[in-house]
DNA sequence: TTAACATTTCTAGTATTGTCGAACTGATTA
DNA sequence: TAATCAGTTCGACAATACTAGAAATGTTAA
């Protein structure tokens, strides 16, 4: 329940948010539109924070923080490569949540 | 999107899942128990927010505000019968939230 | 080596929010 | 009618959280 509250509160805000979804809508690192929710295909590995930060309004050390919170909500997983750090999202959170407000499953 | 944030910051809060939860899980207006999550079979018209009480320790203004967040968020309707209030779920917003999560619709 | 880039850390200010007490309204009971 | 019960409204306070600027770190390019 601990997490569940974790998860819900890393994703009730609307910035923190339209970064999630930037993350989890493409799986790339270009060509997604947060108006369509879509992208012209991904590359491996995750979303690179720059890009981002060129979709999401905001100072780069706000990104900083917000990913933090995604991250420690088990929502999102990072990884450095060279100078730019990759997101992506992680399924387990995902489903639990999903399972919490599935209506067969509670 | 604007409706998945007031839902998802309704729901953020510790004490306010913890009234969503005692509604959601009984449909009846006593015997629930928030250590199992369970009821022993409800009553009809929802759960009577004096039994909720009971379940939840705040002071009734708390509930009073707990419960206008998770309504405005569409998350619950409210009926008065008498002197009592009961609230039950609705199952649009459940299912709102849940399509949002859910791996196959988005 | 120097410069530019991506990101983080630290700090602080502002805004939001959860909580409650006191007073009040409306409905039921004695 | 008086008293009690269920909720609400209002006001205030403390805690949390969003945001950003400045400075620092590590990496790549010139």
């Amino acid at each position: 329940m601990e997490e569940i509250i974790l998860i819900l509160k890393a994703l009730a805000d609307p910035t923190r948010l339209e970064v999630f979804q930037c993350i989890r809508g493409c799986g790339g690192s270009a060509g997604y539109d947060i108006g369509t929710g879509m992208c012209d295909g991904g590359t491996e590995g995750g979303v690179a924070v720059c890009d981002v930060k060129c979709k999401v309004p905001c100072a780069p050390s706000t990104l900083t923080h917000h990913l933090n919170v995604l991250r420690d909500a088990g929502l999102i997983e990072t990884q450095k490569r060279g100078r730019v750090v990759y997101a992506c999202v992680r399924a387990e959170a995902i489903q639990k949540i999903a399972a919490f407000f599935a209506p067969e499953t509670k």
